[in-house]
DNA sequence: GCCAACGTTGGC
DNA sequence: GCCAACGTTGGC
């Protein structure tokens, strides 16, 4: 069985809610990404991540937005907690205990950038006019990202540690 | 705080 | 199954 290629992923938080810090923060080492209310989102998540996987953590709604550090997937997806508890405020009454609609993975930290890559710098660089986060319309919360842009978007936070391979 | 772009819901 | 109404995201 061949090994599965790994794969990059950008994940949106709002650095008032919960920042890179919060992350790097955390006792457990780890966050689960709850909360996700999005198919196409919660899709990547269930289907598609694999524990290892490198994320970008991308600050939204901040001043100014941008990819503010790097994470890591820490765990198998299974059941978002949040969708059966009735004083969440995303709970979700309609889901089935016995067939889950969310779920999530587990986050950790892996590293920071020298510097903010602000959204308007990916906006400006050729090489990423492919990316999700830069098209016109775009809010999904977690998307897909190429190897290249990858090492790009590393390149333009000042990263120069081992994962900008 | 505004609002464009999306996604979801529910009446029909 | 269409689509109007509504809710949310997220840049500005």
């Amino acid at each position: 069985m061949p090994k599965r290629k790994r794969q990059y992923w950008l994940m949106k938080s709002e650095p008032d809610v919960y920042s890179i810090d919060d992350l790097f923060a955390e006792p457990t080492g780890q966050t689960p990404w709850d909360s996700i209310r999005n198919y196409q989102a919660r899709n990547f998540m269930r289907d598609e991540m694999a524990v290892g996987d490198f994320v970008l953590f991308y600050h939204s709604n901040a001043k100014p937005p941008g990819v503010a550090g790097l994470a890591q997937v820490a765990s198998e997806a299974y059941p978002d907690p949040t969708q059966f508890d009735p004083d969440h405020k995303y709970f979700d009454p309609k889901s089935d205990p016995e067939n889950p609609r969310w779920m999530l993975v587990d986050v950790a930290p892996l590293d920071r950038l020298e510097r903010l890559v602000p959204l308007d710098e990916l906006k400006g660089n050729p090489k990423l006019a492919g990316m999700a986060t830069v098209q016109k319309g775009s809010r999904l919360s977690v998307q897909p990202v190429t190897g290249p842009e990858w090492r790009e978007v590393l390149k333009m936070g000042g990263y120069r540690g081992k994962l900008a391979k």
